[in-house]
DNA sequence: CTAATAGTGTCTCTGAGACACTATTTG
DNA sequence: CAAATAGTGTCTCAGAGACACTATTAG
């Protein structure tokens, strides 16, 4: 690999890489995407890499320092490298996606709603784009696993279920259809959520190692 | 975005940014990657990023320069991040996937069987790794459209196109049932291939914009 | 009781996979 | 003709989606 058959790094000028974050949370039936204020205008987190760092530690630093957000996985979503792309130099960055309940935000973060899969806001540089691959890339995810970013918690009823994957997906679901394409990968415990006058509903977890089949996809992408 | 709130970047350390390539083939049914000798032993053609160059840039120039070999698309696999993975150094690479047909490879050029879905020998650096998630981005591809990267050409026989999915997927199917997989998304010439030995088959085109059912998936990932 | 939500039995109809048949070529 | 490969008609059975019914709570 790499050039030259030396064991010495070649002195070309390096670019800057950043790490920019999209964390996605669900609200008021909608997606939603964390941003932060910068001087040029409503953005996702970002910085740049610290030597010797490692991207989700960027990440992970980034959102703690500049949202107060504990996120427990990131995704890499594509690394944008447009040469213009910031008129401060050259800097490529890698796009992470993230997934975070909405309770769990503290006060104070501004979300920007997403409707049609973009950001109802235009974003500066290119992260309206790192969105718009972040939300297709949570929806892959969703499609193989049970909620595999825990939006929910470990114990959720079918409805909770169902009302959050209406939301990731765009779509609306029959309940016992959905009912019967996502029980083979849960685990009933015997215990049900509060009545909220009827029936209460059963709290379910998530198989270890299970995932949906491929006829789940087919129905959640309608 | 990106720290601070100045119009300067900051002069922190930067790493050397590299675009490895698993460019993958097909041959006497199997799968193979592109492998070149290096000082580090065998390993994916790999460059360091010039200023001001694209990554699919880079990774078109090693291709043609190291290998001799043209492709059409390069696909973005992951950011390889480790702090020690080469010890020149940091550096980040960004690892590619891009598939060629066997006969459009230059004579001389390296293959190296790809058995149970990883090299049959380890490459240096991490750059096994970056095989195993270029075969998995290839599948994925492939499940959702008839042979992408055109491994076959512009028309081909629904005969070469089942074994080309056998072969990418490491699976037997039955001639009709892929064929009613498929066929939705085939347009038929007219034309036939030359006989052998048989009925001659009909040559089919990739319909423009067609994608393969969700059900497709299944079939084909048994 | 009624209202409200949770969960399931069951019917229908599509369509995937299997099998066998027909079609078209070479020798 | 036989042999070989291409392509299709059709049968069966699983299962997805729809509908309606039962179950369990609150008031």
């Amino acid at each position: 690999m790499t050039e030259g058959a030396g064991t010495t790094l070649t002195d070309y000028p390096r670019p800057s890489v950043a790490v920019d974050v999209a964390v996605l949370t669900v609200h008021e039936s909608a997606l939603f995407v964390v941003t932060v204020d910068s001087p040029r205008g409503l953005a996702l987190p970002g910085t740049f890499l610290h030597p010797g760092e490692r991207l989700s530690d960027a990440a992970h630093r980034v959102l703690q320092s500049k949202a107060g957000i504990t996120a427990l996985q990131f995704h890499q979503i594509g690394m944008f490298d447009a040469p213009d792309r910031d008129d401060r130099g050259w800097v490529l960055s890698m796009a992470h996606g993230a997934a975070v309940p909405y309770g769990s935000l503290p006060i104070g973060v501004k979300v920007v709603r997403i409707e049609d899969d973009r950001p109802s806001q235009p974003l500066s540089f290119d992260h309206s784009d790192m969105v718009v691959l972040a939300v297709e890339d949570l929806r892959r995810r969703y499609a193989s696993n049970i909620d595999p970013s825990l939006l929910l918690g470990e114990e959720f009823t079918l409805l909770e279920l169902k009302q959050l994957y209406e939301v990731v997906f765009g779509n609306r679901f029959p309940k016992d259809t959905f009912r019967r394409h996502v029980s083979p990968a849960l685990d009933g415990t015997g215990a049900t959520s509060v009545a909220a006058g009827g029936r209460p509903a059963e709290l379910y977890r998530r198989k270890v190692g299970a995932v949906l089949p491929e006829t789940a996809s087919a129905l959640l992408r309608s």
